[in-house]
DNA sequence: AGACTAATTGCGACTTTTTTGCAAATACTT
DNA sequence: AAGTATTTGCAAAAAAGTCGCAATTAGTCT
């Protein structure tokens, strides 16, 4: 996966450098994380600023994407760096589980086609309360 | 609407402002908006912090909801003050589609269920390139 | 209608988040 | 190993969001 990332920058004419390296490494091991994370636990090896300008790369390269979960605002890689899937987000202890269901895929397909639209992503958050925080605080 | 509205604040204790009917009217018109976009247009009857202020209640009282269109941050009005509804975001033109969907909104009931959690509400953002933006620069 | 009171506002100062210019450093090519 | 275009860190600036507080206002009670 690290190998397809390096590929990608370098076929674009960019460099594969410490701190894209450093952003990229944190983001594979904290699929779903916040921008105010990436520039504390990268501080290190990447600039507050070299931080932004990467992830605005990591955008338009699509190898990341903006989603919200449990109405914050998250990121994560996308499909082609982390398998597609869509999250279950508690409202009350803040994780976040992950699902993939195949018929929701095809009515997201069937919908968009209706509607003439050519999809490139899309995305999903179910909020709630998930089931062990159920059990804690019943209701 | 705003009957209901003015109804949702008297019962919690709050009172019907000009800030708070500006802000609600503005989110009427524009269903799917930005926070910069209603601090720029309310700010003749609001200033600056009372639209942010007006926000984090209106979002405390479930009226309205962060949600993502397209990447790109936005709010809308919740169910109770618009009809449930998902996007369909054109990545080319930034505009938004609306769509509604039994089968969708059963597979997330389901998808829910079976993991046992307590759904309190989701939103779906499919991003693409409208049918129109299509025809315009076709590939 | 007028007075009372708690809630709310606008203002300004402030903090936090994000962006930008630029000289120095670095990755990659040859 | 040198050359070059890209990228970085830093510092400064802009943008976004928060907060305290005196003044104002909505709703209530006479």
């Amino acid at each position: 996966m690290k190998a397809k990332f390096k590929q990608q920058l370098r076929e674009a004419g960019l460099k594969v450098t410490g701190p894209r390296l450093e952003v990229f490494g944190f983001l594979q091991k904290h699929d779903l994380t916040t921008v105010s994370s990436v520039i504390r636990e990268c501080a290190a090896g990447a600039d507050r600023a070299s931080v932004y300008r990467t992830l605005a790369l990591f955008r338009k390269l699509g190898i990341i994407h903006d989603v919200v979960a449990g109405g914050k605002r998250m990121i994560e890689l996308t499909d082609r760096f982390a398998s597609h899937h869509h999250h279950l987000s508690c409202l009350e202890c803040g994780r976040s589980e992950t699902v993939s269901d195949q018929a929701l895929e095809s009515d997201l397909d069937r919908i968009s086609k209706k509607n003439g639209f050519r999809q490139v992503s899309h995305q999903i958050d179910i909020s709630g309360i998930c089931a062990r925080c159920q059990d804690r605080s019943p209701r």
